[in-house]
DNA sequence: TCAAAAGTGTTGAGCGTACACCCATGC
DNA sequence: GCATGGGTGTACGCTCAACACTTTTGA
């Protein structure tokens, strides 16, 4: 079967950047490509979008396909359409960002036997196509959201610390954080809600949990949130 | 001549979300489509993006052959990707937001014969496809960049005075503000250069003229620069 | 009892906001 | 000389940043 227009089209890609936080860094989930081009090359997970799908839809797909990465926070980042960014053919890939918790997706690689593997965001090896900087953009717009949206919480487990946060926090800022002064902070925003929990298995006092409420949040939203590293 | 592929491919097409000043509101530059669908309704210029041309150049051009506008800022805002947001057949389509000076493009309606038409933000007719959806995002856009980027100028006439800044401001946000304070917080900014000319033709005392000073802003750009409504 | 991280308040400086009057010019 | 907008300074309150010690727990 095939298909036929009047005038030449180029192809439409979906591209995923997904984080992942863990006790080290900050990293990024990446497949290394089993075809022609870019063989044997690490890149980012994405695929062609369905004509039947919209965009979105198309980018989910990929990142569960591919990595095995589902119901997680997904949100456009920025559409590339250089002419040459493929050497095959014309190709546009609109590019994602994903945040997740890197303890429910440990080592992914779920569909092919592709190699999957998560990278330290300051280790990245050199990447296929115009990933670099994909990633780059990707990277900055974390940067730059996570100091006035509270999306951070996507990368914790559900139930956290307030350290966690501010390691968190300080690994994606690449910055240290005063302890009392982000407390204050994060709590004043009122969109935690504190538990009757605290940490287990840990040498030493242990520290209470929190959830993220997003009911709170909604309603700090209405009253004009502001937010500020 | 005709193009075959093995899947079935969407269209890809550009839109631009044009904003433009004058003495009375921001506005918005429309074109009334001359063919189906939605023939004779109000719609964002835009077109097909060209195999052989960047997304970026598609957007200029399609910008320049339907309202004669170039040379303008303009920048990516969102690529919308619903399945059914046109009705013949799948269409993607990548939309930009340009600001112009509206003195320098007072009725625009170059090539076509098409009607072109600037319409106040606040007075939009219902527009063809999703152009509605698309043009709400980039009047948030442009109201949340402008808070933090000096992307405003883009709107003025090269020289320009501190209160056609603070008209701008007004109008863009829908909200008023204090002459004092606003000078200061631009003058502090230190990305203006004071000229020795005065406005000519009013019939009162004539302002001091001033010029973004793009060297200035690369600067304090460096420095990390602070901006704030 | 020691190690390791949790948890907690106060002060000073700088910034943003509110606010009112004189000045220059053209008619 | 009058109408119209141009241009300027100060005082207060609040927010943000800096800063150190006590508490709890497990080993």
């Amino acid at each position: 079967m095939a298909y036929t227009y009047e005038y030449a089209r180029g192809a439409l890609t979906v591209d995923c950047v997904v984080f992942g936080l863990d006790e080290d860094d900050l990293k990024v989930l990446l497949i290394q490509r089993d075809i022609a081009p870019y063989e044997g090359c690490w890149a980012l997970p994405g695929g062609f979008v369905h004509v039947d799908e919209s965009v979105d839809e198309a980018a989910r797909r990929e990142l569960r396909e591919e990595t095995g990465v589902d119901n997680v926070f997904l949100e456009q980042l920025y559409t590339f359409g250089a002419v040459e960014r493929d050497p095959r053919e014309r190709v546009v890939t609109i590019a994602y960002y994903a945040l997740v918790n890197l303890g429910d997706h440990p080592v992914a690689a779920d569909t092919d036997a592709r190699n999957a593997s998560w990278f330290p965001v300051y280790d990245v090896p050199d990447l296929a196509f115009d990933h670099d900087a994909i990633l780059d953009m990707a990277y900055e717009r974390l940067r730059n959201k996570i100091r006035y949206q509270p999306i951070g919480f996507e990368l914790l487990p559900k139930k956290f610390t307030l350290t966690q946060i501010q390691r968190l926090y300080e690994k994606i800022l690449d910055t240290t954080l005063d302890k009392r002064n982000l407390r204050k902070k994060i709590l004043k925003l009122d969109v935690l809600e504190a538990l009757d929990e605290v940490e287990t298995d840990v040498a030493h006092r242990a520290a209470r949990l929190y959830r993220f409420d997003p009911e709170k949040y909604l309603q700090q939203c209405k009253a004009g949130m502001g937010f500020d590293l």
